[in-house]
DNA sequence: TATTGTTATACTCTATAACTATA
DNA sequence: TATAGTTATAGAGTATAACAATA
């Protein structure tokens, strides 16, 4: 958390600058309240949005590969290695040998890791509907397919 | 830049995941290519995202105070003195006196800033239509519109 | 007593290169 | 020769506390 809920008036008219209509701008904080927001929903469990999102694919039982974990989370393989290393330590995942490839590992969830992530599931599904509270359902849709196109671009 | 280009292909798999279509998720990727696109714009002119915004501002004609710029940016006050610093060294913008409080610092855009902001909104501008190819002019207006109402909640 | 700008410091995040074991 | 995972390290980004000048 940065700047306090104390004075927010004070800066509000800067809003009207052109960077207020600026929508890489409008995207950034946008971003930076969400994610602020789900990292609060997932303190309780020990977790931050990286270690979910790692989790989450471990769980979807797609049995990703750390090197896929990376490019599409778009984290370098250290990070990978750091994020893995502490949700195996906690227990909530698992490193399995690839049949395939023997360098590669694959990324399991333990059942108590599948227990976790529904929990956390549950508290960050929350924060997001707090978050997107002035948006109807349809809106939701039509922003989450808008972002779907500039995040993956064909 | 995390991740290369080259073989995105072994990851588009994961997509299909419940983190593929979860709207925090997409927003942290979209504002991921945003930011990266648009410190790739701005390169050539010396600046970044947080220092082009400082100099938005201020060549705004808003006169804002530090205090405002770290309220409005969300940055810490002590980040905003780095960046005034950096900017001010490079005679882009200058600290004036508020006569009304002397305590603040009023950040104001010299000449050479107003140039310089100008030819780097240009780049920043063709960089964010780049990234918003897929989107009509009504949808990008739409998600400016959804966006800010997530940014600025009532 | 509270606030603005500042400095110092530590902590997290991110990027880079090098190493190993496999392919 | 190239790739998956790992380690080490340095740089950028971020958060916190303390201070001087002013309100």
């Amino acid at each position: 958390m940065t700047a306090s809920a104390k004075s927010v008036a004070g800066s509000d008219r800067l809003r009207a600058s052109s960077l207020g209509d600026d929508v890489s701008f409008l995207l950034a904080r946008a971003n930076a309240l969400s994610i602020a927001a789900a990292n609060a929903a997932l303190a309780e469990f020990g977790l931050k949005a990286r270690s979910y999102s790692v989790l989450s694919l471990a769980v979807a039982g797609t049995r990703p590969s750390q090197r896929e974990l990376s490019e599409f989370l778009r984290l370098d393989p250290s990070q990978v290695v750091a994020l893995v290393d502490e949700l195996e330590r906690r227990a909530l995942v698992a490193r399995e040998p690839d049949p395939c490839d023997r360098r590669a590992k694959v990324i399991v969830a333990t059942p108590e890791g599948r227990e976790t992530f529904a929990r956390a599931q549950l508290a960050t599904g929350a924060a997001e509907r707090a978050l997107h509270a002035d948006l109807s359902e349809d809106e939701r849709e039509q922003l989450a397919d808008m972002l779907r196109r500039i995040a993956y671009p064909e």
